[in-house]
This record gives structure tokens, sequence and C-alpha cells, in this order.
DNA sequence: CTGAAAGCGCTTACAG
DNA sequence: CTGAAAGCGCTTACAG
């Protein structure tokens, strides 16, 4: 470990004291590259100030360098919750990838709710981040257009508005696997639990499921697609809701994230119906979870801290003045118990 | 939303300018308090003062206040990972209580190793945070102590170790709710899944269940005491480990964290004993999903935002130059279907 | 190759 | 009540 040997702080002043040289000279050294001396000073003085900055844990006053370069090398990051596995992969992605470029990440909680959206964002911007990482984008609202008015540097994560720069799960394909692979399976009769309507993710996982589903021949309506908030309780209501409406059930059921899924799960369990059995059930994102329920869940799993880490990357290129593309990883999907086996005969005979 | 209006942020000294002022005098307005004047400039200047910042969208640059006040407001936050449910909550509560009082929050995972606990508090150490918040603290290594004797300022949160100023559930009574319930039950044969040895938490609810259970009566000896890792697999591990022994089984299991009875239950479903029904299983942390499983799982519930809370008001005391005492909030027992039944009668009967 | 100066934006005694 | 100066720790042209 370094510095604050006694509360005391070593500063360039400090070494460039010792050695008898001037404190420009030592910082010329230390940002020259680590080798050569590079035009900054001697080969020999070049050796000493660095050897010294060593001995003595030398680490430069991130803010001091801030107020000259006019960088903080500080990035913000927004989530709606933290506490949303999802968000909390992605910011370990972010983490890793901003250290590796002499990054560090904040990161602040907006529980999706746009006032505290613009707050935490105004809470970012005043510590002078150098940019951020939006991680709670909803399609509509103008809060992005004023940002890219205002040239704040930005790009989004996990969900895409337009042709902002974006790091997302490529969720319209994602949804088409899960088309496919029902599809395969022989069911006929399907829904999905499509989320909530301003979330990228949302949307583009239902079209992606639709358009499959009706490219291969598929029948699904409007009903079919109840949107619903993203949490066990936001399934759970979904899945009563296709339950008891009057229709005969149907024999798989799409949920945009596992935490939706299990709370299908557990609603279907309350209509005496077994998943996997009656009813196939498949999640999106492949949390820890998925794996360990009783009946093991079917979901598409997303490269959540690749995608973390693409932010970190793109942001840097946003920061350099360049408009990347949005970047889109490829999901795969892990079929488990809860859609392994073939529809229900009575379906797959009609 | 403030500054940044065409890329150029407003400064103390463009407000000076603008109002004929010595930039020394709005500095001096801005940081009396908010109402009077208080000696700072007449109330006509404060007012013209503080009407033109609100204007602008003055806000301070915090590298420059703090180069000065040698404050940064920052405060550092390691957790052994953050996309572990209880942690991310604890930081929401960091957060929450971080902002209120004009702080902001860094969070670096640590995995629970060692070189990576050292790398990350130099990480934050270097960025200059005021103060730490330790989530990943071990019973065993010298690293608070070093800690200490270069009078870094830091609080631990979740685990404590010895009189160190600490935020963290009560974790001995959190077992003996668990003793006393399980007792109550009629259980009399039972094991513990007691997680990590270096982790207060898992030493104190393992501590806390086993002198409450001999305190009523019960036995149980240290082969029905099981160390493991705290997530599925080391739960689903542990209870194989358990049911493998060649003793009979036990009737009821405490796990001293919600993912490892998630595991647990895994095993014993796949030895065909029904939990809730054969064996009664009790997690801790009481995190989200322990109501939602298709068994709901009996859990006891930490107070996980208020311990994030805490820790940073306690690291304000610490900072303040104050010696405080550990905090440990008081747990709550929510008993759900998984252990909600009596013991199997012929356990009952001996 | 190295020194010296200026300045980033702020705060804080110190005068008057 | 207000101004003026000094300085926090650093970086970066500019000389020589």
């Amino acid at each position: 470990m370094g510095k604050v040997n006694g509360g005391r702080t070593v500063t360039l002043k400090d070494l460039a004291r010792e050695l008898g040289i001037h404190p420009s000279t030592v910082s010329r050294v230390l940002h020259s590259g680590s080798d050569v001396a590079k035009g900054a000073a001697s080969q020999a003085t070049a050796e000493r100030v660095r050897e010294l900055a060593r001995k003595r844990g030398y680490s430069p006053d991130p803010q001091a360098a801030s107020l000259r370069t006019r960088q903080t090398k500080l990035l913000g990051v927004i989530v709606p919750r933290l506490s949303d596995l999802v968000l909390a992969l992605m910011y370990e992605g972010i983490d890793e990838a901003a250290a590796e470029m002499g990054y560090s990440a904040f990161v602040m909680n907006s529980r999706d709710d746009p006032e505290e959206q613009r707050r935490k964002i105004d809470l970012m911007l005043a510590r002078r981040v150098d940019g951020l990482i939006i991680g709670d984008a909803h399609l509509d609202g103008s809060l992005l257009q004023e940002l890219s008015a205002r040239k704040v540097p930005f790009v989004l994560m996990n969900r895409r508005v337009q042709e902002y720069p974006s790091a997302t799960c490529d969720d319209v394909l994602g949804g088409e696997l899960v088309a496919e692979h029902l599809w395969e399976k022989g069911h006929r009769r399907v829904s999905v639990i499509a989320g909530e309507p301003y979330a990228s993710t949302a949307v583009d996982r239902t079209s992606g499921f639709i358009s499959r589903w009706r490219s291969l021949g598929g029948q699904i309506s409007d009903d079919d697609v109840v949107w619903s908030r993203f949490d066990t309780a936001g399934g759970r209501g979904a899945a009563k809701g296709i339950l008891t409406s009057g229709k005969p059930h149907p024999t798989a059921l799409f949920a945009v994230n596992d935490f939706a899924a299990i709370g299908a799960m557990g609603e279907l369990r309350s209509h005496g119906l077994t998943v996997g059995q009656d009813v196939a059930v498949v999640g999106y994102n492949d949390t820890s979870l998925a794996a360990e329920l009783p009946i093991p869940l079917t979901s598409v799993h997303s490269p959540m801290l690749d995608i973390g880490r693409t932010a970190v990357h793109l942001i840097q290129r946003v920061l350099r003045g360049e408009q990347p593309e949005p970047a889109a990883l490829k999901p795969t999907l892990r079929v488990r118990e809860s859609s392994a086996s073939r529809a229900p005969a009575e379906v797959r005979a009609r």
C-alpha cells in the first residue's frame, strides 16, 4: 500500500526537493513513457525520479491534476437500481474496464423515475464526471435530447434509444431465439409478459419474439402480450391476467425478465398448472437463480459483464469526439426443464 | 439541470465579474448560511450573489474546492461483490445517506480476495477519499490493523471485527431467533450450514444459534456444523455432506445465507425429501427471493438499507475524530412455509 | 536537458 | 462589509 504515511501525503514538490530538481521535471518524467525518458529528462534523472517516486509511494493527487487538465477521469453511471442483479453485473464490467483505463466510476440509482434521473445526472455533472453511462434510458422523454444539446458526453447501456451510442444485448435476437425454441417444441398458443413499454429491452425482446413467431407461421394477437413491471409481482399479476382471461390458457409463456418469469411460475402453480409440463416458461437474462430454481428456468443468457465493459469503451470513443455505432452483443438461449419437453399433445394435435 | 451550457462551466470568477465584486466575496456568501448573510457580505450583496448563482446554474467545482479544503467529500466503499443482493442493498443505503450529507460514494468489488482488497483500497486512497466503508472485512489478516496504524479513517459494514467501528446486523441475535423458532416447532436434530469462517456474519449467526440451542436444552455437535461458501453451490454441497453422512438426517437446517439455503433446498429435493415437510429450512437476509420461492423460505430479515445508512453516519463521526461504538441493528424472523409446520412426529416422539 | 512561471477554481485568514 | 493575496498540487507551454 502507498501514501498516507503519518498523515502527510507526499507531493511532487517533496520529490523534487529531495532530488534537488524542479517539480516540473519530476512531473514531466512521471508522464513520459514508463521506460524511456522521452525528452522529458536525461536517462539518469528519469531513473532517479522514478526510483524515488516508487520508494516514497508517490501517487499524484487526481483532484489537483484534474484542475489543470480539465479531466477528472471520473465516469458517472446511472442505473434503475443496483440491487437489480442485471445492472449490478453490468456495473462490475464497467468498474473493471474503467480501472484498466485509469478511470473511476460512480454509480447512482434512479429507480426509473424521470425526476430522479435528472437529479442524479445533475449530481454527477456537479462532480464533474468526464462522461455518463446511462443504464436507465426511457424510450419516451426528452432527457437524452437535452443532454445531447448540452454536449454532455454519454452512452447508453442495457437499454438503447434510437441511434444514440449504446451497449446492449441484442434483444431482438434474444426474442427470436425464444420464438424458435418454443415453436420447435410444438407450442402454438403462447403469451408474452412483455415488461415496461418505456424500456427498449422489453420492447425489443417482445417484438423480436412476435415477428419471428409470425414468420414461422405462428399466430399471436395483441391480447397475448401483457405489459408489466419487471419484478416478480409484475410477472405474477400478468400471468394471472392471462390465466383468467376466459380463453384456453397458453401452453407457453415468455417473460422478458427472469424475475417476472419467477412470478409467473408462482401464479401457474397457484392455478394447479405444472411448469414445464402443462405450461412452458422462458425468462430472460439467465440470472444466477434461473438454474437453481426447483424447476430450472430456461432463459436467454445475456453477456452482462461484456455489456458493461463495452459501455466503457464506447464512452472513451465519445470522449475522443467519435460517434460510435450502437453495439448489440449476442445472447444465447439456455434451455432448461421449464421448457424442455414438447408441448402437450392436445395442442400439437391441432 | 445546471451548468455545462455551451461547454463553458460558470465559475466563481464569472459571477464576480458580472456583479462587479471580488470572487472571495462571492465565495463567502455562498458558504454562509443560506438565508442570512452571516457577516459574509451585506444583505443586499448576498442576495444579488445568490440570485445570480441560481440564474447561471453555478455549481462549485469540487475538485478545486477539495484542493484547498483538503477534503474530497468522497467515500470509498469496498464490498465482496456488488452483484450480491445484500451488499447492493446496503450500498443503496450508503448512497442515499451520503448524498444527504453532501458526500459521494465510490464502490469497488474485492471478491473477498485479500490481495484485491488491498488493491482496491489503494485505488480509493489514490483517489483521495475522505474515508472508507469496508464491507468485506475478514476476521483474520492484518489489513485493518495496518489501516489503523496509517490513520486511514474507516468503518466496517456488514461484517464486524473486534471493536472497530462497524454497522452490522445483530447476527448473534439472528442466530438465536432461528434456534428458538426451530426448537418451538419441535425440532431436536438440526444442522447448520455455517458459511465462511472468515466472515463475522457466518460466525456470529452460527454461534448465536448454537448457544441458544444449547441453552434450550438442545444437543448439537461440531459434526452438525458445516462451513461452506455463501452461494447456492456452497449450500448444495454442504447439504449433500449432511445427508450422506450416514447419520439419520436432521429435521431442520439453518443456512446462514438465503442463497446457501436455496442450494440446500435443491439438494434435499434431490434426495426425495420435501422441504417444510420432511426437513425445515431457514435462511438469512430475507432477500427478495425468499418469499417468492415455490416453497417460500423462512429467513431472518436484516435491515440492509439501514445498515448502509448507519455506516455513513459512523464514518462521519470517525472523520470528526470520534471513536463510535459498533452498531448492531436488530433482525426479525420471517416465518414461511419452509419451516412453518411442526417437526415430523417420529422426532418429536423421542 | 531542465528551470521558472502561469494558472486551473476555489477558500481562507488578513487587512482595512 | 469587502478586497487582495496566497496557496492547495498539479501540468504545460515557453525559454534557454
